[in-house]
DNA sequence: ATAATTTTGTTAAAAAAATAACATTGTTAA
DNA sequence: TTAACAATGTTATTTTTTTAACAAAATTAT
């Protein structure tokens, strides 16, 4: 099966593992590791050697028996499935706590993802650069997304502010939206949208902490 | 069957859109609206009607038919499932902007959580308060702990300090982590041990933007 | 040289989750 | 009054995801 051909069948879940994995191997990489088995990879990430083997299976991967995989060439095995060809450019709407976090996340890692551009409502903010990236107006948001060619955005503003901001960035030809807002919002189905809500895992694991003391 | 017996056979998956639709009614209930049909719930959430229905068939809850469900009812219920009995007290290891973020996220919000201690080993934010969470030394950690009776761990330290932090949660007696440190943690299984990374999040909207478009 | 071991790769089965199908029942309208 | 409708509640089916089972092969040990 052509690449192509096999990226089209990967289980969401193994999108994510597969980037889990790349970020592990790339850790042993650096510490002088040339090869690593399953149950290595799985136990760094509380999963097991079945599921790792499985999913590289679906990749096409192919390790040494007995010898396990060679980190490199997964690394660039995983980076030819997960990775857009050319690097894709990415904005933060919203360059407040969480804003900055990520940025500072994202900073020194290399990547095929770039943050260019932050964009918030604060005159304080707007022209400054923070952790080496520009910050403009929400106002010149199509415009600077259209002159970088910005195709991800990830909405880092209060709640009040996302069903606008995710309208700006439709409107803006933005691609992928990663919501970090406790407000839901929607969006053309050409465009691909992930949310995440932090209270809902912080009250997810509150859950998982009561059950668990409640049956002791 | 029990509210006891029902809680142990909720799927995962059920206890986060629970919490999630308990976000989107209490949005409805200062709006003033008494009553939400499964299909409202379901277009805020991105989901379908039936699995809404379903959700809440497993909880025990019953709507009135052709009025939908009560809207201060269905909180209550919710409450009653995924809530502990009394308010639980969380910790947030590390005062950088995601620390605070989270902070500011839940400050406000009325809930049965109350962040009530952040730790960091920066001496400048020692012993200051940071919208009102107080905040102490890393080395402080297993007593303070220990005093205000705290259950749950976030950690958003940089990646090299994860698995020293969570080991010193765990020592400390916390009975879950919420791990936003790039790098996976292990703990007793007797700790509830969630983690996000995002940028896996981020590599996975990258990796639909890039499907999509080849596809065109 | 041969048997035991260990690890991969793949198919098969099980479990979890989502979706569909449909019965039920108030309400509305003819 | 009765038929159509629109909503819920539940069972059945399908899909997705995980786990198990096991064959194949390279290495190690005897």
């Amino acid at each position: 099966m052509k690449p192509n051909q096999i990226m089209k069948h990967l289980p969401h879940k193994t999108i994510e593992r597969l980037s889990q994995y790349r970020r592990a191997l790339l850790i042993c990489l650096d510490s002088g590791k040339t090869h690593i088995y399953s149950h290595e990879i799985a136990r760094i990430q509380h999963i097991t050697a079945v599921q790792v083997r499985r999913d590289l299976m679906l990749i096409g991967y192919t390790g040494t028996l007995r010898k396990g995989y060679n980190v490199k060439e997964l690394i660039d095995l995983i980076g030819q499935i997960i990775d857009a060809t050319e690097g894709i450019n990415v904005a933060i709407v919203g360059m407040g706590n969480l804003g900055r976090a990520l940025i500072n996340y994202f900073t020194g890692k290399r990547s095929h993802l770039s943050i260019v551009a932050g964009f918030d409502i604060n005159p304080d903010k707007i022209g400054n650069t923070m952790s080496g990236v520009p910050c403009f107006g929400i106002d010149e948001m199509e415009s600077v997304i259209k002159r970088l060619d910005i195709r991800i955005g990830i909405m880092t503003v209060p709640g009040d502010f996302a069903v606008e901001v995710a309208d700006k960035l439709v409107r803006a030809g933005v691609k992928g939206i990663l919501n970090y807002t406790p407000k839901p919002v929607n969006v053309p189905k050409d465009v691909y949208l992930e949310e995440y809500d932090m209270i809902t895992s912080l009250e997810k694991v509150a859950f998982y902490v009561k059950m668990h003391e409640e049956e002791a």
